[in-house]
DNA sequence: CTCATATACTTGATCTTTCAAGTATATGCG
DNA sequence: CGCATATACTTGAAAGATCAAGTATATGAG
């Protein structure tokens, strides 16, 4: 008994797997395609439109998106680069480099927010509608 | 109206990719530490293991687990070294060639299964056992 | 049969991310 | 204060995966 729900567990965790390989292939192809950002520098706009003030620590960042503080400063430099965020000074800690996303990210992320949003749905299409507060609920108990 | 339902279709999306992100990485480290292989190794192995005769095509196996072709090449080469797959030849298509599971392949995959399913019910265990087959049913459909 | 096209795979270059080590700064204990 | 330890970040080296190009073989139209 405990071994059979054991398994079922496991057969979640392969199948999350599977899925999200698929569904986030298709969104960094369309998000690239349209706004010339992949999933994962989405998910770093997202991060910061959701912190207070727009604003965190390149810490922060790494932790939201289960990376590491060195594989966010080197998806920064771009994003920098091409305007997105801007780096900015902490003054009760010189240790830290806060990262803020800027007009021109926030436009970005709203726009590339419709099209991962219509890309969603098209991929999900099979889900029933119904069903999907559902979904949230039991992908939120994780 | 539409509106809000494709941002829930984007919602789940994204909590997909956010959880997927962390039990891969924890289900990695088990893995590894364990069995001294990944999860995309696992993946390999039980894909082979459902596999009639046990035998898959490199391309099969790279549509399975959403890589490349040059991916999968590259990730068989120590794969087969360790003696977990070994190469063979198709009479009918002198192009393909075949990756079978080897025995010592199969018994590290059944032990690897026990390993991922306990760290699975551990990692999910605020999901209500109940609702398990629903949760299966719905990342069934996509 | 022959040739154009498609398929299966491999390989060099490249990209992204991690790991390990290093720098700079902060914090707390004595 | 002074020093041990912890934290935030950066950087060179290396791992893992992709892309583009190349090789070999198969298939189908004529």
């Amino acid at each position: 008994m405990t071994m059979e729900l054991a398994s079922k567990y496991g057969a979640i965790s392969i199948a999350l797997w599977a899925k999200t390989a698929l569904i986030s292939k298709h969104l960094d192809n369309s998000l690239g395609a349209v706004h010339g950002i992949g999933l994962t520098e989405y998910m770093v706009l997202r991060s910061l439109m959701r912190a207070p003030d727009h604003v965190l620590r390149r810490i922060d960042i790494a932790d939201a998106l289960e990376r590491t503080a060195s594989g966010i400063t080197r998806m920064l430099m771009p994003m920098e680069k091409i305007g997105l965020v801007q780096k900015e000074f902490n003054e009760r800690d010189a240790r830290v480099s806060l990262v803020r996303i800027t007009p021109a990210g926030e436009e970005l992320f709203e726009n590339a927010s419709v099209t991962l949003n219509a890309k969603s749905e098209t991929l999900l299409k099979n889900v029933d509608g119904k069903k999907l507060d559902v979904f949230l609920d039991l992908l939120g108990a994780i």
